[in-house]
DNA sequence: AATTATTTTAAACAAGTGTTTAAATTTTTT
DNA sequence: AAAAAATTTAAACACTTGTTTAAAATAATT
């Protein structure tokens, strides 16, 4: 699984699978040396502190995270499709790691604010030109005139919450791992149809 | 504000702030005495563990996140007029309680599952027959035939996700509480006629 | 091959953790 | 008013926490 990585790229490994699963509160640092499979202080001689090493574990996350999203942004695709391909593909990236906008949104709320505004993701979804894409087809009418903020909760709560919401749900509604699966298959169908027909009114 | 309370009252009470904001793991049994002003022996005296007074705070606040929702489900109105009016409820009461979503998702899915089994709330939204009612109207072709569970995604995804995700919403889009708040308004007339939309074909 | 620099280890540090104990205080009962 | 019960307190318990130290082992350089 994990062979010829340096200490550093191991340690970095456990603690990004231990930080996603605990959260930051939820770990020890001797629980992510176990992890890497050595010493306490080889943590701390490589990553100088336990919240040194979760920044560095959060800005790789993030940056994986935020990619899977603006990958799709910079294609040259008309909205509509962007839309339905960025749907297909959040379900994709989440079907992998279904924990990681848990994680993000959970110590985001935690962390003072200073520490996020060091990862800039937010110039890179502005490289894309997706906003002004966006505002150019709202005032075509192609696209339904509403706030950016409003449509980026549309996209990522009909994405994300299904991902989130898992355990919740399979307690509510008692069903297996499965069965949630299939389901969330069924559900990607569902939201990209409700999404396209609300965000492009015109469209049929 | 916590006047002739019993010390029992405010312990939990303090526990319940505490716990919501830092998770289980980001507090100390110290923290909460301290919040509620009193002795740390005290908070186990009342509640003989931390763990323990924790699945007391998890299983009230539970209690009012699905009292908030079930309680629309027993009314006599039309379907589209429960969804309406749904919506319009879930986003009062998370705008008082913003973080009980995110804490109960998230703590759900770090304690074990019998943890939760024994807060009985599956039972209750049974008892509201919402289940046969949906099933009804769906062979009845008002409601789109779809799986109960995706229409709780799409729920409550569309109504919890938005406080969420406030703090990175805020944190890609800049914007402060204010401007957030004035945004939820704006969503919640957007959710609600996308949702009414999709899941009444026949409403327009 | 000898020396230096880097990496890894075990042990220790002080501070904080959940929990318990036993004494002091208050409330209730007799 | 005296006795019993319940509540509150301060102190201690054993254990875990993040971090550091100094010695050992390995790698790189001369």
């Amino acid at each position: 699984m994990e062979k010829d990585l340096t200490t550093e790229a191991k340690i970095k490994e456990a603690a990004t699978r231990v930080f996603i699963a605990k959260g930051f509160n939820g770990c020890s640092s001797r629980e992510i040396a176990k992890e890497a499979g050595m010493n306490v202080a080889l943590v701390n001689y490589h990553f100088q502190s336990k919240s040194h090493l979760f920044e560095v574990v959060v800005a790789t996350v993030m940056e994986e995270f935020v990619f899977s999203m603006i990958d799709i942004f910079k294609s040259d695709l008309p909205l509509i499709s962007k839309t339905r391909i960025f749907i297909e593909k959040e379900y994709d990236f989440l079907s992998k790691h279904p924990d990681i906008p848990g994680f993000i949104i959970n110590e985001l709320g935690k962390k003072d604010k200073t520490f996020f505004e060091r990862i800039n993701f937010i110039d890179q979804i502005k490289e894309t030109k997706i906003y002004d894409e966006v505002q150019a087809a709202q005032e075509k009418g192609d696209v339904r005139k509403m706030d950016i903020t409003s449509i980026m909760l549309l996209m990522m709560g009909n994405c994300h919450f299904p991902f989130m919401a898992k355990p919740m749900i399979q307690t509510i509604q008692c069903i297996d791992d499965k069965t949630y699966q299939n389901q969330l298959t069924l559900h990607k169908q569902y939201v990209t149809e409700m999404l396209v027909n609300y965000l492009f009114p015109t469209s049929k």
